[in-house]
DNA sequence: AGCTCTTCCTGAAAGC
DNA sequence: TGCTTTCAGGAAGAGC
């Protein structure tokens, strides 16, 4: 599923392509995952797309419109678990899914595909309403002080509060289990629990997982695939997501799954251990 | 504050 | 074999 460093690699793609681009036509299919459909088919013909930008997990298309005036309207787009952006001509054929059409003035098309739908898209003025608004640091750009000061001394679960989009921008279920795994942090942990040297520790195992994943173009598990169709390869890099029952790389003790916030949560348990005698079975 | 449960949705996989 | 059930999961909301 689209998490930071599949949508980063979305974004990097559409940049290549979209800005300078006027929109000359929307059709849209189902819309019950689109906030208002009527502002998307009457505001964004004849606009141009001035940016294109990864805020999180969302995709931001920065618009210039000649009617907006001084206003500054975004068109913002969450992939969910299963939302794919994809640039191609107007011939090409149609993939089952495909919600929304984004007719371009060279001719091109961006479509927006989403089996599940449970991705989201909306107009957003500058400045009000924006569900930006309440997210957290973004994991790339933030300090390793301003990482360790936004967990340290938190009740909740680290698995949970990796997960909060209010807490940290960006991360899910994949890239929170394998930095934790890489940090040898085990997903139940209270993060009031953990020392500095292990929020620092963890900083550093998330920072290098999302480098390396968008490096690698992001991990493909089911339906992922970037602006061109091209599917990630860090899926084959991945340590404990979804290897339960399979050997730790590093110490061969088998992988294990439970449920930590309400997520499948994978983690060795020799490498990642329980401290105290507090167990779960999930 | 933070946890659990529910809802949204489809397709893949497991169960019978 | 083929039908039915279960499950995955990002995010938001309810209830505790």
């Amino acid at each position: 599923m689209p998490e930071l460093p599949e949508v980063e690699t979305v974004v990097r793609g559409l940049q290549k392509v979209l800005p300078g681009r006027r929109i000359v036509e929307v059709r849209l299919g189902k819309t019950d995952f689109i906030e208002d459909p009527a502002a998307l088919e009457s505001e964004l013909p004849g606009s141009r797309i001035a940016a294109v930008r990864r805020y999180g997990k969302f995709l931001v298309f920065d618009l210039e419109s000649p009617e907006a005036g001084s206003q500054k309207p975004a068109l913002l787009i969450h992939l969910g678990m299963t939302g794919q952006l994809i640039t191609c001509a107007p011939d090409a054929g149609i993939a089952p899914h495909t919600h929304a059409f984004f007719v371009l003035d060279d001719g091109r098309e961006l479509r927006y595909r989403d089996p599940r739908r449970f991705g989201n898209m909306q107009m957003v003025a500058e400045g009000n309403g924006s569900p930006l608004g309440s997210l957290g640091l973004d994991p790339l750009e933030a300090t390793e002080s301003e990482f360790v000061a936004q967990l340290r001394g938190r009740r909740a679960r680290i698995k949970a509060l990796l997960l909060d989009q209010s807490v940290l921008r960006g991360m899910g279920n994949i890239y929170t289990d394998e930095s934790l795994w890489r940090a040898r942090i085990n997903p139940m942990r209270l993060a009031s629990s953990l020392k500095e040297a292990d929020l620092r520790r963890l900083y550093r195992a998330v920072q290098s997982i999302l480098k390396e994943a968008i490096r690698l173009r992001g991990s493909s598990i089911s339906d992922y695939v970037d602006c061109s169709g091209q599917r990630g390869e860090f899926q084959l890099k991945h340590r404990v997501y979804q290897r339960e029952g399979k050997k730790c790389v590093r110490c061969k003790t088998l992988i294990r799954c439970v449920i930590v916030a309400g997520r499948s949560s994978h983690f060795c348990p020799h490498c990642q251990p329980i401290p105290r005698a507090r167990r779960r079975k999930g």
